[in-house]
DNA sequence: TTTAGTATCTTGCATTGCAAGGTAGCATAG
DNA sequence: CTATGCTACCTTGCAATGCAAGATACTAAA
């Protein structure tokens, strides 16, 4: 898989999941990574960013197969940047597609 | 626009439009950035590489309005790349697609 | 005790897009 | 002749982000 591609992307992806319900870091990557590939490297760093825009909340709570997780929660600011990044990579989407199709109406 | 959605997506761009025809540098930029964003210290150094990589050849035109133009042909490997990257952009797009559209099948 | 699975995190590297700037040819306006 | 603007090429250094590799620690089973 091309590793640029995914660049911006998975910010996209992460808060559009939690938008659904909250996640743990490591349930993302599990889940994620069904349709494209994500290693845990990668994710923690995003997840701290997003805390730091003030995108998403974070709570522990423990678990009885393994260490505690920290489940992540998405605010109000984070739904708005997520409706925005969903717009603009639609938009983005098109553009590369008319690109590629040729379709350059010469 | 998102930056980093555009990470790894021109090359595509770029591959994808030479294989129609011929193109200068500036040429790209100005059809590239009806749908795209894009500015000149990007294509520049993207077309360098796809030189460098052996996906392009190059020859100079001369122009009666300006300085001489550099003109880009996909090679046979180009076209291979190409269509690879095609591949690959088709299949991660619908990937996030079914991520963000929360079609997680549980 | 060791292995494996769950779950968190960090460091340093590679890639690539961009702003900002430079060079140069040609044409027109002043 | 000079200045401006458009065409057309290029470079440098910076910013963003994904990853490999590794560390830590809890639980459970071999």
């Amino acid at each position: 898989m091309n590793i640029q591609f995914k660049k911006g992307v998975l910010e996209l992806c992460v808060l559009s999941m939690l938008l659904e319900r909250d996640y743990y870091g490591y349930e993302l990557v599990e889940h994620i990574s069904k349709h494209i590939d994500i290693s845990e490297g990668t994710i923690y760093p995003l997840l701290r960013r997003l805390k730091t825009d003030g995108f998403v909340k974070t709570y522990l709570e423990e678990s009885q197969e393994g260490p505690p997780r920290k489940y992540y929660t998405i605010t109000e600011e984070g739904k708005k940047a997520c409706d925005e990044l969903i717009f603009e990579w639609n938009h983005f989407v098109q553009g590369v597609n008319t690109i590629i199709k040729g379709d350059r109406h010469e």
